[in-house]
DNA sequence: ACTGAAGGCTGCCCGC
DNA sequence: GCGGGCAGCCTTCAGT
């Protein structure tokens, strides 16, 4: 067995870890930012609660959006295999 | 065909729906249960965290649990020190 | 120091984790149940995945239903502290 | 009153969910990241739940994690052995 | 066996 | 300081 695996595999388990790591302290900070500034919409007079609620279901509506979206496509996909028989190409007719 | 099949199939479909749901409301009863024993391990000075630490060992299989601990004691090895070693070498062919 | 203190405390602690594990394996119990009748119902031609969307659906329906239940309890409340002034009595025969 | 509150105040809403928003898929962005370090060390070999392990170990101070393995300890002398010790006792002394 | 999704559980943050 | 509520993580499950 190759002497030098043991440490290689070190070299880069470090690596993961240390990336792991300064993304997390990212994260964190990024994090921190987020509730400054719900500290700050509090000392000005804002309902943290309520923007909490509107932030939460501007991304619910964004999320339904998308899933909207993605029946839509799966729509138009099935169209797009009908059209190639006689049957579908009515539907897309119909569809219009 | 048989008119009534639908008819039997609905009846055993509201059938499956209803066992389901009786369990899953038993299976929901029991997790509140083991919550309250965890509410009152605390109120007695218990550290519930240490306790679900303790459970979950137990809950393991002692093999799996020796791999799991040789693993980390491997990866530790490999963070400490960079360099191959020969324990390092036969932790790693137990873990295999 | 009361030299039992330790010993109480370990019976106790051991009293907490037996309990806690014996729950957990009825948990699982009931856990497996549940996807046997899944399994069952596969085998009778059933879709799965729509049994599991239909429970999912009714639990939801009931939880919308309690909390409807919350508010009109709610409403029923602050109706009853109403009722002890004149401009509570009004609001009580508009109410209906 | 000044006329334009209602506006100033709308205006600053919007800007604090903007702000949110934005730092918020920064947090999602990073998290994808590292969740791709994990995949790509598994993909190379290594065991992610470790190093999962690994992380959170290294993220704890010091000396929370020799409190919590001593409290671990503690727990598991009472279960080992239900009958107090003046090991024991010293155990619980610098757990207290 | 792996992957992607769903549900349950844990830890965190807020308000009281 | 605590308990409730919420987000994130982990585990489990169906499907490939």
């Amino acid at each position: 067995m190759d002497n030098n695996v043991g440490a290689v595999a070190g070299e880069r388990l470090k690596s993961y870890i240390e990336r792991i790591e300064r993304l997390t302290e990212e994260k964190r900070a990024i994090a921190e930012d987020i509730k400054e500034i719900y500290v700050e919409a509090k000392s000005n007079g804002f309902d943290t609660k309520t923007i909490r609620r509107l932030v939460k279901e501007r991304a619910m509506d964004a999320d339904d959006l998308a899933e909207q979206e993605a029946i839509l496509d799966l729509y138009k996909r099935a169209l797009g295999q009908l059209a190639d028989t006689p049957l579908g190409e009515s539907a897309l007719r119909r569809a219009g």
